[in-house]
DNA sequence: TAGATATACTTGCATACTCAAGCATCTATC
DNA sequence: GATAGATGCTTGAGTATGCAAGTATATCTA
């Protein structure tokens, strides 16, 4: 049995590592109502000009699928956390805007999901955390 | 709005790089037939002594529930990937053994996700990839 | 040694996606 | 300006999980 590359090494401890986060991450964030998937719909759009982003940018903004935004917005339209809208030039396009239920939302959420991100970040030194910064930078 | 804190920008930029790294791996396992979350079983199995573990020790091993590791071994054991076996002192537990063809096909596999992790790992210096691997290890 | 509790699974039901196909609309070409 | 292709989105069907509840076996305690 030849050894691990240190290549292969780095990405099965990238992937225990991964799962572990998400699952902390969204049994915090529960407490909100929401996932961390949902999150970072609302995060992106919190981040976006006017808070409002076409779908597609979204699912860009997320990693999703299209349709996986089709069927994540779906809850959240419902629960009146985002909006519809349209735009005059393209009827195609079904623009996602930022409600203000849903921001006040998020930057409850925002502070929660702060909590745990410190913990996570927590045995590494501030420098060491922007070490890794740099390092997940160069990677993406 | 105010500014993310570094924790938290570190614990986004991390989901995004995991969601497209882990899309990656699994298109490139895919001409061996097996996914990454099951190649991280063939993984486990190969590392483990005699080859054999519990499906709990599985589960912990790969950050799965239980019931994920059932119904994830049904279609490797009926492909012979891997085999049952008992434990005579308990009868409750149903040992998970990696057969020949199996680690065969891990082999196979960890090659071709060996240059999945290079191309992964590519933007990094020799250097880096270590103190990153480092870093990683001091937070789990 | 009988019953209570714990452990190792499995199964039913729900959720969170994906991909492929479909529909509406836009854009470019002749 | 008709028609062919591209784009934005939705929907149907399938996959990959998780959680809660159920079953079988083991262990502990009175």
């Amino acid at each position: 049995m030849p050894e691990l590359t240190p290549q292969l090494s780095l990405l099965l401890q990238s992937a225990a590592l991964w799962s572990q986060l998400i699952k902390r991450a969204d049994s915090q964030l529960s407490v909100h109502g929401i996932s961390f998937t949902e999150f970072s719909i609302l995060h992106c759009l919190s981040q976006a000009p006017l808070q409002q982003l076409s779908r597609i940018e979204l699912a860009n903004g997320v990693g999703l699928s299209a349709s996986g935004v089709t069927r994540l917005l779906a809850p959240l339209e419902k629960i009146h956390l985002v909006e519809k809208a349209q735009v005059a030039r393209d009827a195609r396009v079904s623009l996602v805007k930022l409600s203000t239920v849903g921001a006040q939302i998020y930057q409850d959420a925002r502070q929660t999901l702060g909590y745990c991100a410190e913990q996570f970040a927590a045995p590494l030194t501030p420098r060491q955390q922007e070490q890794l910064a740099d390092l997940l930078a160069r990677l993406a």
